[in-house]
Order: structure tokens, then sequence, then C-alpha cells
DNA sequence: TTAGTTCCGCTTTTT
DNA sequence: GCGGAACTAA
């Protein structure tokens, strides 16, 4: 075994594997390896003839915990598949079933999403008669997150405001109270419950807290900069005993810290366990050094890191380089021209490059761009599939079958589809059934003692009936069985299928895919009750759709993109304000977090990374002009970017007098369309979103060819096409990304592979197409 | 009760 | 400039 390890890994990966005994903490950098020293420290382990039931890997992501089941497995064939690997959150959950007993819970209890938990806010916030305005649900039911995330109860939240005299924290400590006793009363959990919930039952019960200690010897933990202080405290109650705990992390990465991550969990190791460990994985497997050493530069400027440098033996064939833009439309069409099937000699699939943005709200320029280019993209993370509203209608509907007692699911589908039960009669029964401390549900048969009129009384009932009818299902039948009669029987389809709109279309489309999800769910796992599935749709927030990337550009967040390598990436918005976001700027901690999240975006880049700002943009529909973002700065990048504010200026001159006009002769759209007409949304987002093959311009698999190439435009007879790939006596090999003037008076701007922009006069460059 | 209209206020979002 | 929530009219 050592051998293998020893041929696969350098010596730092090596020396992290064979380290099995006592604390250890990995700081990994950004494309170091990190995964196949856990997952190859993991195959060590057995290997050495520990049981795998005593190894816990716990990770943040399901995506990340499957990868790694899939991983280890493949390494460790058989015995792999029986080490524990899951998420925080799973692993919390999985106990509380377990031990409900022990510590007095109800074991059938729901998990609440934040926007279950938002509900329950806005519910407490009414009830106390608390100013809307002042207290915003968002703004409180995050206070109360974060203070899960610290462990505190109501009461120590109303203890420290208290003592700091905090009137806001004194409100928020009270709704946070009575949010609680809600939970409580609807059999709910939420997420910050499920960890702050394992770690008191371990606290309190030294029994459980030995059984566990004793059952997991070997304990790993990934992403360990995002750990906040519950996640800490439950792993140091767990690792307690045989101390053999592995963190592995990189603080340059922490990013998390507005969800209550706490840096200083990584940062302070060493301090926890003064006898652990330290090993640095820095060779990097995926940059050229140019990406590692400007990304370097940038997170040098943070004052609170661990000091590393990534190095790397990658070849030097990439380039960083600054785009400048006139304003958001500007950059998102200068970044269609590079992406676009010209780009690089065909050297590309779509699938290699990535746009990544601080905020949601960027994306719909390139969205609008890219259909315009015809460019095949897909944007991560938006709206998740169990996010949309008929996904959580019929999940509610699930969820109050399972417990009827969920206030939140019954206010949800009570009226959906409509039976004429309005806001005021479930306000009035609401009241009665808090009075009586009993849930909306309980409270049905005094409807009409309460005063409900005839009609909403009689709705109430069968809409009771309804969801009893379900009971002896409810145990022996299968979830399917009961979605698809919900969804039948409550009329819900009925209703889409009567609105015959677009949009209607899509939400079918979305809950025959439920179905299917379901259907798969009982396909795949042991536990096929309904209970255990609606607990496993509250942890696993997103469906698998292994092809929903292939051949298409990726756009999204920052935030997403860790963990992710792509060989071209934009990183756009690099504007103060933007990108430092907001007031950060002006605080030291958050500005830290800011360039961190820099330092994530550019460390995602194989070859090539392009920094992009725009001197105006719209925001909320005024424009604005904003100074470079400092990250630009710090990157290297002050002498060129005045350089190309010359070229940029000229060339915008230049598409002024062209009147914008841009035309694509092999697309579906062979007329000349102008650019301004981009703001006017002509489509809706779910079209945008259909595979590019519908347009007959993507080849199956995503490659492409010479013959999709982008025309010329109508009338341009000279070979100097914008996109075309040309070769220099000097600069060497390049791409025409400008082009003015024509005959002998043409010009053109040329970004060469080494990052350098030329503006050239074609007549004496000469230059030779490649 | 519900449909239509106006008004507000906007980072990031692993579970 | 857009979406959600609150208000208003029927």
């Amino acid at each position: 075994m050592k051998e293998i390890l020893t041929k696969n890994l350098n010596s730092s990966q090596t020396e992290a594997v064979l380290c099995t005994e006592g604390p250890l903490i990995i700081f990994a950098g950004a494309g170091t390896g990190k995964t196949r020293v856990i997952t190859y420290r993991i195959a060590y382990l057995l290997s050495l003839g520990v049981a795998p039931q005593s190894v816990l890997a716990v990770t943040f992501t399901n995506k990340a915990a499957s990868e790694m089941k899939k991983r280890i497995s493949d390494l460790i064939p058989g015995t792999g598949a029986n080490t524990w690997v899951s998420t925080f959150h799973s692993f919390c959950a999985h106990f509380l079933h377990a031990e409900a007993s022990r510590i007095s819970l109800n074991p059938d209890f729901l998990i609440y999403d934040f926007t279950d938990q938002k509900n329950v806010v806005k519910d407490c916030i009414r009830e106390l008669n608390i100013d809307e305005k002042r207290f915003k649900l968002s703004t409180i039911a995050d206070k109360i997150s974060r203070a899960k995330d610290d462990l505190k109860s109501p009461s120590d939240m109303a203890a420290e405001a208290e003592y700091s005299g905090d009137f806001f924290g004194t409100t928020a400590a009270k709704i946070y109270g009575l949010y609680q006793k809600k939970l409580e009363r609807a059999n709910a959990v939420d997420f910050g419950d499920l960890i702050m919930l394992t770690v008191s039952a371990l606290q309190q019960h030294s029994g459980l807290l030995e059984h566990y200690r004793e059952k997991y010897k070997y304990i790993m933990v990934d992403e360990y900069q995002d750990t906040n202080h519950a996640q800490y405290i439950f792993i140091k109650l767990l690792a307690g005993k045989h101390r053999n705990i592995c963190v592995v992390g990189d603080d340059d990465q922490s990013v998390y810290s507005w969800r209550g991550a706490d840096i200083n969990n990584i940062l302070d190791f060493e301090k926890d366990y003064p006898n652990a460990k330290s090993v640095k994985l820095e060779q990097n497997y995926r940059s050229t050094p140019k990406i590692l050493s400007t990304a370097n530069q940038v997170v040098k400027h943070n004052n609170v890191r661990i000091s590393k440098r990534l190095w790397t033996h990658n070849p030097d064939n990439g380039f960083v380089t600054v785009l400048k833009a006139v304003n958001e439309t500007d950059e998102a069409i200068k970044i269609a021209e590079l992406i676009c099937p010209n780009a690089y000699g065909n050297k590309y699939k779509f699938s290699d490059f990535a746009v990544f943005y601080r905020t949601n709200a960027q994306s719909r320029t390139f969205e609008d761009a890219f259909r315009e280019f015809r460019i095949p993209y897909t944007v991560v993370g938006t709206l998740r599939f169990y996010d949309r509203a008929e996904i959580k209608d019929i999940m509610a509907y699930l969820k109050l079958i399972h417990n009827p007692n969920d206030n939140v699911s019954f206010k949800r589908v009570i009226n959906i589809p409509r039976r004429g039960i309005g806001k005021t009669s479930i306000e009035t029964l609401e009241k009665f059934a808090r009075f009586k401390n009993m849930s909306i549900w309980q409270s049905v048969p005094f409807a009409q003692k309460v005063g409900l009129t005839k009609g909403p009384v009689k709705a109430l009932n069968s809409f009771t009936q309804f969801i009893k009818d379900f009971s002896a299902l409810k145990n022996s039948g299968s979830v399917k069985l009961i979605t698809e009669k919900v969804i039948t029987d409550s009329g819900y389809l009925k209703e889409l299928e009567v609105e015959n709109t677009s949009e209607s279309k899509i939400k079918i489309e979305n809950i025959q895919e439920l179905i299917s999800a379901v259907d798969d769910f009982e396909t795949r796992l042991s536990d096929k009750s309904l209970a255990g599935y609606l607990t496993q749709i509250a942890l696993i927030n997103d469906i698998d759709s292994p092809d929903e990337s292939k051949g298409k550009v990726t756009l999204m967040t920052l935030h997403l993109a860790k963990g992710l390598e792509f060989d071209n990436v934009f990183i756009c918005g690099l504007e103060e304000g933007l990108f430092p976001i907001g007031e950060s700027a002006f605080n030291d901690k958050e500005l830290e977090e800011e360039r961190r999240l820099m330092y994530v975006g550019m460390t995602r880049a194989r070859k090539r990374l392009y920094l992009c700002w725009s001197t105006e943009r719209k925001v909320y529909g005024k424009t604005i002009w904003n100074m470079p973002s400092r990250f630009i700065a710090e990157a290297g990048f002050q002498d060129e970017s005045a350089e190309m504010e010359q070229n940029r200026k000229q060339s915008f001159q230049n598409r002024l007098s062209q009147g914008f006009n841009r035309t694509i002769q092999n697309g579906g759209l062979g007329r000349g369309q102008n650019f301004r007409s981009f703001n006017e949304k002509p489509f809706k987002a779910e079209i945008l979103h259909t595979n590019a093959q519908s347009y007959g311009y993507m080849p199956p698999g995503g490659e492409i060819t010479k013959d999709e190439r982008l025309d010329n435009p109508a009338g341009d007879l000279s070979p100097y096409k914008i996109g075309t790939a040309v070769s220099h006596p000097i600069f060497g090999r390049g791409q025409i990304i400008e082009k003015s003037g024509a005959g002998n008076d043409l010009k053109l701007v040329v970004l060469f592979e080494t990052g350098q922009w030329k503006k050239l006069l074609a007549r004496i460059a000469n230059l030779t197409l490649i």
C-alpha cells in the first residue's frame, strides 16, 4: 500500500497520508490535490486494518461527500463503501433520529429550510407586534441562525444584548424565543438545530458521548476553514478521546464568515491541539505559474493568514490580463467575443470557459450577450430545483401528510389550489390555535365555533379529510404513489393544465421531474419511508443533473466557484463597490474576505485568467461610475489598465460609429441585430436555458468545429475578423479582439497569448492568419 | 376573497 | 429594473 501511495503522491501529500495518529492539520492550497490526500489517507487507514465503520469523514456539501465516497470505493472496492462520509447536517440528522428517545425528541421531526424559517419568523414578528420595517425578516432569521451557529440560546442572546444595551438584540432575542417555541410545537428543527441539538445531546449525556467517541476512532474534516463554532465544538467533542483528528482546509479560501464560519477554527487549530502536526500542500497541479504568482500577489495583501506560497511545475503557457469595458453590456460582449467559436483557433470547448461575478444580478447581461452570440451557457445556482414554488408546494403537501401539525406547510398549501380559504379565515383560526396552544390543523374542528363562515369551514374540512385519506398510505404506500396522488387528487396538476401558459408548462415538467426524483430515491435508498424521503430532501437541496454543463459556458457567482476549475476564467465586475462589494472596503475583516474570494476565483483558472471591469455600470436601473477594483492593482496591473483605457476608448468610438451592428449569418437570426435591444428582455429565462442544439448550432458533444465559426459581418471582405487567430513575428500567437478603419487604414487590436495587447496597423504588422 | 396596482429595497447562500 | 409584499378596489 505504501508503494502505491508514494507512487501517486508527492512528498508532503505522502507525509499527510502516513500521519494517522494524533491531531493533524493539512493546509491544502488551491489545486494541490486535497481530495486525493483525504481519500488516500482513508484508504491507507483501512489498509492498516482500521475498521471502515470507525472512520468518519465530514464535509459541507453533499457533492463533496458523494465525490469522496466514490473515490474511496474506487480506491478500496468493497470495504471502502462502509466508511461514514457525510455532511455535518446529514450526520447530525441521523444522530438525532437514532438517539431521539434518549434526548426526548420526537423522531418524526421535520427539517425546516431557510424559507420555512423566514415564514416562522414572520409569524413571530406579527404575533409580537414588532415593527416589520425595522426588524426585517431575513435579518432576524439570519441572526437566529448565527446564534445557533454559536450555540447560543434565546436567553443567551437576550443576556448579551441586555449587557451591551442593544435594543435590537433584545427584540431579536424575543423573536428567537418565540421562534423556538413554534418550531418545537410543529416538531420541526432548522439547520442550526441539527448541529446545536447534537452538541447539547453529547454534552448532556456522557453515555452518548462515550459511545460515539469510542465508535469514531479516526475523524477527518474537509474545508475546515468553513466550520462554525457549533461544528467546531461538535468535532472537538467527538475527537476528544482518541484525538485522531485530521482537518483539511485553506484559510485563504475562507469566504463564508457571513454564514457563521469562523476562520479562527483553522488558524487556531495548533493552539487547540498543541501536539498537532501540520502539513502544507503547496504544489499546485492546476494553474500556470503566472496565474499562481498573480493570485499569490493578491492574497499576500491579507494580514490574517497563515503564510504559504503555491508553486507549480506546470508549463508557463497561459496569461493573466485585464479587460476594460465601457459598460456592463460592453463587458459581456467583449467576453462573448473571446469565447465565440473563433476564439483560439478552435482549441477550446464552450465548457472550458467560466464567467464569475460577485452578485447574481450580474448574470443577466451575460445571458443576453451569449444568446446574441449563440454561445450556449448555463447559469449555476440561481434557482435550485427544490426551491421552485411548485416543488415546494408539493413538498409541503408531503410534509403535511407526514406531520399535520406543521403550520408552515399547512399555511402554504391550504389555499393552493384555491379553495376559497382566505387570509382572514386562516388568521382567525391561527389566533385561536395559538390561544389554545395547538396547531392550526388541530384547530380546524373548531372553525365554525370561532366564527368562520360556511364556505371556508366546508373547504377546511374537506381539505383535512383529503390529508387524512393518506394516513393509510403514509406508512405502507410508496412515496411515489403518495406524491402522484397528491398532485392529481389535490387538483394541483389540473389547475396548471387549465392555466396552459409557458410558465405552467414548465411547472408541470418540474413536477414530473420531481416524480422521477422520488422514483430514483426509492430505488436507491434502503429507507423508503415518507419520513426518510423528507429528511433526505431537506438535506440535499438539488437533484443530480450530470449533463447540465456539458458543452456550455458556466456562469456563476464566485462563491459557487470554490472547488471547481476551468481553462479560461473571466472574473467580472472588478470595481470598487461591486467587488470588493458595498462598504466592505472600509472594514478590514470584510475586505480580507473579499480578497480571499478574489483569490478563490483566480485560482480556478488553469490557463487564462481575465480580470474584467467596466467604467460605467447600471445598478438598480441607475448608471454609476466606478473605480477599478483595488484587486486589479494588487494583481500588478496598474500600468496596463491605463494603456488599455486608450484602446477601449478608441474601440468604443468605433462601435458607436458602426451602430453596434453585428450580423450573425449562420445562426437562427439572419438579420443584423442592434445591441440596444439587449435590454428589452427578448425571451423568458427558461428558454434561455434550452440546449444550444435546438439552434442547430452546437454539434453533439459540444466540440467547436470550423463549420460553426461565426461568419464575417456582411460586406466585410477583410480576412481579419474579430476573433481570428493570428501570428506576429515578434509578439507570437494572438487573437484579434478589436478592429477599426478599412483598407490601408485598417487597425487591429490583438490580444497575444503572452497577455499583452497591441494596437497594430494591419498593412505593416506582418500578421499571418493561423 | 381575489385580482390589480403601487411601493420598496435590494451581497454572497455549502445545509 | 425587478420581484415580492402590502395596499386597494370590486
